[in-house]
DNA sequence: TGCGTGACTTGAC
DNA sequence: CGTCAAGCCACGC
């Protein structure tokens, strides 16, 4: 596990996330062990095969936003658009701007300093 | 070996 | 609440 790549942690650490919560780049980051690698995390994702699927598990990466509770726009292929019906198809609220509730969904209420 | 790139974060204005 | 700039990490060429 150690050994083996950035992105296939990523993967691994976004399919622990339970369903109807969501997770930030950031904590994921600090859950791997990149305390300022969420950069690092979005970039993992990017690289996730169109069939979100590894090890055989399903990888929820639509559960991923940034710290702002906000769905990242990845710039076109319709994704975020995508990704907003697939997080409200688990209970959760997301706005008409792709903004979700961090205080609320937000998984093992990990949150940064205020 | 070194530079550029990106689904990020945070602090300032 | 909106935008700008700087920092950080891993990968591909």
């Amino acid at each position: 596990m150690t050994d083996d790549p950035i992105f296939l942690k990523v993967w691994r650490t976004v399919a622990h996330v339970p369903r109807g919560r969501v997770a930030t780049y950031g904590q994921i980051a600090l859950m791997i062990g990149l305390h300022r690698g969420a950069r690092t995390v979005g970039w993992a994702l990017r690289a996730l095969p169109d069939d979100c699927r590894v090890d055989g598990k399903a990888v929820p990466w639509h559960r991923v936003i940034n710290a702002r509770g906000a769905i990242s726009d990845r710039g076109g292929g319709g994704g975020i658009g995508r990704q907003a019906v697939a997080l409200r198809r688990e209970g959760i609220a997301v706005s008409a701007g792709g903004l979700v509730d961090l205080g609320r969904y937000l998984w093992r209420g990990q949150r940064r300093r205020s």
